[in-house]
Parts: structure tokens; sequence; C-alpha cells
DNA sequence: AAAACAGTCTATCGATTGATAGATATGTAT
DNA sequence: ATACATATCTATCAATCGATAGACTGTTTT
């Protein structure tokens, strides 16, 4: 075969990304992504310079793909923000859950100054900024409130939303009722509140 | 003297707690732990059965210190939910902040299925009952949705608070005043929402 | 005083880890 | 056909891990 490189590039991203989301950076060691590849331990390190570098890889991939999705999804809704934020969060509660609390994790614990930062801006241009996005169109027609009144602002808001989808109750495979219902929830509190006194 | 036993056994957990903390279960060698004693580290295990022995008493106290202290300040703020929202968020915020998402990573990548059991019977009392019992006393006192409405309910409205808390953009150290800004901006959020149409 | 125990140490085990060396086979370019 | 590059393999390294064995010391119990 002319490039068989490309071929078992991608089937090792493809095996090492769900190992890593699902078990964490520490818990796979080089020898597990091999062995579900099929391939032997040190030809990872012809494809790859060493178990960083795998799973930098992973992350990136899967930040591209979740910025198009995301894109895609608000360039579609962007007329209604409580339709707009609860198709974003139907959508990453489905995708994502689980990998999300993992994925912090390890980031922040396993990789050093330099790559951390990398990530974090593709982190940005993946989730922070097209939810952002968002509530910043809200806020400009006016359908939320002016950000000096509570202190959010378009950034921190999306943080908001992120952390309750990937907050730590949803280990488990959601159904997609459940997933649908979970993300009605968090779009309806974050947009009104619990209280009382509100209409709708 | 008499019983050192003791003495070292609490020295063991002050410092393991510390690195399990901030470095996770995994990234913390028990020589690490003992180097941090002043002990060697077969010692350890003249305390305590195994590395896992540790962490279970590492989070037995942890969760025990908590409990006793949310069981006070909602003891003191419960005619004011609102308040007693934030004094709790507030009190967390600052104690615990970079802790938690560690934690829950640890206890459910690195433990069994019956030590999960466990710590999770230990988090309910410590942390989901006290936060529930806010919003449960909320629902009642009629300030806050009836649960049919929104589909919420005191434990996941407690949820909901946590996963705020919890979240990955809390891991540097906050200064106290940032904290208690961020506390009531939880509050608000959770009890108002974002949306324009609310009073207050 | 003798025996038992508590607490710590040194030394070391077997397993696993990420990574490298170097041989081999296959395909491409000259 | 020869030379080179690609892709994989076997074998192995040094480091680190959690855990144990067994000696030594001081205290408590009998």
């Amino acid at each position: 075969m002319v490039l068989n490189a490309n071929y078992t590039h991608k089937k090792i991203i493809k095996a090492a990304h769900k190992l890593f989301m699902d078990l964490g950076y520490r818990a796979v060691s080089t020898r597990r992504i091999a062995e579900a590849c099929g391939i032997t331990q040190p030809t990872l390190y012809h494809h790859f310079s060493n178990k960083k570098a795998i799973y930098m890889e992973v992350l990136r991939t899967e930040l591209v793909d979740m910025q198009n999705a995301l894109s895609r999804i608000i360039k579609r809704f962007e007329d209604d923000i409580e339709e707009c934020l609860f198709q974003v969060t139907y959508y990453i509660l489905i995708n994502k859950p689980p990998s999300m609390g993992q994925m912090f994790h390890d980031i922040q614990k396993e990789l050093d100054q330099e790559h951390q930062g990398i990530v974090r801006k593709w982190w940005m241009e993946s989730y922070q900024d097209p939810i952002a996005s968002i509530f910043e169109k809200g806020i400009n027609d006016q359908k939320l409130r002016n950000p000096s009144e509570i202190g959010s602002d378009p950034v921190s808001s999306a943080y908001l939303l992120l952390s309750l989808i990937s907050s730590r109750n949803t280990d488990y495979k959601l159904k997609e009722s459940l997933a649908k219902e979970q993300a009605r929830f968090y779009v309806k509190v974050i947009l009104y509140g619990l209280s009382q006194s509100n209409g709708q």
C-alpha cells in the first residue's frame, strides 16, 4: 500500500480517543492503545513522538469536530435563543457527557503549561466562543438582562451552561428522551431560574 | 510516648489529603505521602492496609467536616433562602473549589463499586442532603416553583448548584471578594435566571 | 526480668510504565 | 537492479509503582 501511515494514524487516534475519554490519560497505557489497534506498542512511536502527542491529537480532533457541530447548530437556530441553547445543550449532552469532566481533569493535571495553553485556545474556539455568542446575541436583542445588572457576561454565562452540562451526575449513557428532559431543565433554569415570581 | 500511632495517623491523613486533592489519586505515590510526613514509605503500611485505605480515610474526614460546616450554616440562615444559598455557596467556594472536580474524578475512576457506594453515602449526607433541604424548604414556603412546573426537585436543584460550584473555571485560589461575587452570581442565576422578564 | 507489642527502619519484590535499539520486510525512486 | 524510506516487529531498558519481609528499638504487660 502506498500510504499505510495515514490509515494507521487514524486508527490509533480513534482507539486512543475512546480509551482516553473513558478511562483518563493516566489510566491508559500505550500498550493498551496499541492492543486496541492490533499493533505492537513500539509502533505507536513511529507515528507519534510520545504518549502526550497522541493525547494532544485526540484533543485536537475532538475539539475541531465539536466546533463544527456547534457552529452548524447555532447558525440554524440563532433566531430563537431558548431553542438554540436547548439544541446546543442537547447535542453536547448526547454526544459528550462523561468525557468532559475527564477531559478537563487530564488537561489540567497531565499537561504542562505550554500544552495547556494550546488546548485552551482550541477549547475556546470550539466551546466557549460559540456558546458565548448565543448569549451575546441575547443581550443585544434585549432578551437577556444587561450584564451589569447581575454580574453576568456572555463568557461567564457560557461557562455556567457548560458547568451544568459537564456536571458529574451524567456518568451514565443518557437515553435520548432523558437527555432532552435534562437539556430543557438546564436551559429553563439558566433563563428563568427556580424562583416562584416569574412568568413561564 | 504512649500512643504515637494516633499522631502519625493524623499526620498521614493531613499530608495525604493535601496531595490527593491537589494532584489526584493516581498522581500521588505512597512514597510521596511518606516523604511529606517525614517517614518512610513502608511505615504507611503499619497504619493503613493499603493506599486505597488512606484515600478512603481522607475522603471520610473531608466529608464529615463538610457536613458539620454546612449543617451549621444552614441552621443559622434557614429563614432566608437566598442568603442561605449564598452562605453555603460562598463557604464551599472558599474552602474547597479545586478539590471537588478532582475528588469526583478519583472516586469514579479509582475506586471499585463497593467503595464507591460507601463514599456516595458519605457524600449524600455531607453535600446533597443539606443543600437539598434548603431547596425543599423553599418549595414548601412557596418561594420556589413547584417541582412539576419545571422538572426540578430539591435533589436535582442541589446538583445544579453543586455543578456550578465545582465547575472547572475555579482552578485558581479564589480571593475572598471574588468568591463573594461569584457566589452571589450563582445564586442569582439559579433563583432568577438570566432572562430579562423578571422582577429583581 | 521476661515476654509481647507498637512503631519504625532497610532492603527488596514483582508488575507495569514510557521509551529506545535494532532487525526485518515491503514498497518507492533512481 | 540497487539504494533508500516506510512501517512494523522483537527484545529490552531504566524508572516507578504498591506492597512485603524481616530486623531493630523502645514501651507495655505479665
